[in-house]
Parts: structure tokens; C-alpha cells; sequence
DNA sequence: GGTGTTGTTCGATCGTTGTCGAACAAGGGT
DNA sequence: ACCCTTGTTCGACAACGATCGAACAACACC
């Protein structure tokens, strides 16, 4: 299977902005805040499987995260590092917000 | 004609970054960076009247911008401190990159 | 009052996207 | 080999949103 992680220079910012303008996208993201890896599975937030691959999808292709597989598992993990070179702030802004704002 | 301005606060994250998520809001954003206020007709930015209307009102409605009355144009202007207060580095992450990434 | 300028609102269209179930693929375990 | 778990992909559907032209409203100015 054919990863694809672009080069964060190479996303448009509001492709990167509407990637993280989504509910289940921002828990994601999260819930990933910590630096640490998790399984997809992991983010059960009240949507089909289906539903949750298409979102990790976003988050991949907006160059937010990096997935690496692990036996049947695909472990995730946020680019914070780049994202935080490339917008500094962005991320902070985001997650120290207030869930359920 | 009642101004739908909310308070930041009461706005959900996702709105907000929905309404920077827009090439033609954002290009109105940088151009509001300066401080300074400018007439609705002022962002000509090849769409109709009738759109650039509707992304003001999804940029006011977001909390990101004030408007005033001013005979018969309408003056807008960024919320940058309240936006910075609550949000601090967002903007600055956003405006900062390079246009038409 | 009439005309022109500036914006907003309405209705319609059309592409995008969030959502799901079902089918499929890849591994691990027994 | 078989099955179970974990994710992805494929249609399909519904909701949203960006866009436009046209109609309307408010104001200024002559």
C-alpha cells in the first residue's frame, strides 16, 4: 500500500486549515498531541471504521501525520515538528483550545 | 440590518479554521492584516458581488471581522487582538505563508 | 424625485465532503 | 488451513458550501 505523505511545503495552508476544520479530525489530532503513536482503531469517536480511515486519510494528505504499519495495525503519529517549523503556533492554537467549544 | 457579530469565544474552533479554510476569505484576511479597514468592494478578487458578500458574512460570523456602516459602503476590519487573545500564533501561522502555496 | 453606487438576500446549480455498509486485503494466532 | 482482527476501498447518499445572476434595500448626490 502506497503511503502518501506529502511534503508539508507542498500543502496549499488551506488544505492543511480544512484538514484540521473537522470534529472527529480535531479529537484525532488530539488525541495524538502527546507525541505519541496510536493504532487507528484507537480513535473511536462514534463513527464507522469507514468513516475513521477516510479522516486519517485527510490528516495524511494535509501532511499532518505520518503512518507507519505495525501487523495488522497502522500506527499514527503527528508531524508536529514540520507543522510547528512551517506554521509556528498553528498547532498550539488548536489544541489548547477548549473541546466542545 | 443586524450585524451578526459573536463573541469569540462562543465560536467553535472548526468554524473558525472552516472560515480561514477558503482561498478567497484568506486572500481578504492578508489584506485586512495591516490593521487597517476596508471597504467590502475593495476585495475584488474575480468572484461576484453576491460571493464576496457571503464570505464576509462567514468571516464576521466566524468572529474574525468587525463591519461598520459607512454611508453606503461597509467598512471591514480584523478582530486580530481578540483573535490573537484566544488563539495566540494562529493568524500570525496562517498569514505568514506564502500565498498560493 | 430620480439616478447611481454599494451591499445584501434569494433561488438555483454544482462540486465537495462526511457518512455508512459491504466487500476486500493483509497479518496474526491457533 | 481457518478464522479473527485491523484497515482500506468502493458505491451510494445526504448535507454542505462556493458560485452566480437577479432582485431588493439603503444611502448619497444632483
Amino acid at each position: 500500500m502506497e503511503l502518501h505523505e506529502p511534503d508539508l511545503t507542498a500543502v496549499p495552508v488551506t488544505a492543511v486549515l480544512a484538514a484540521l476544520a473537522d470534529d472527529v479530525r480535531l479529537q484525532i489530532v488530539r488525541a495524538l498531541a502527546d507525541g505519541g503513536e496510536a493504532a487507528c482503531g484507537s480513535f473511536d469517536f462514534g463513527v464507522s471504521k469507514a468513516t475513521r480511515s477516510h479522516h486519517l486519510k485527510v490528516l495524511r494528505e494535509a501532511g499532518l501525520t505520518r503512518t507507519r504499519a505495525a501487523g495488522t495495525s497502522r500506527l499514527v503519529r503527528l508531524r508536529r515538528d514540520e507543522v510547528d517549523t512551517l506554521y509556528p503556533g498553528l498547532l498550539d492554537a488548536v489544541l489548547t483550545s477548549r473541546p466542545t467549544a
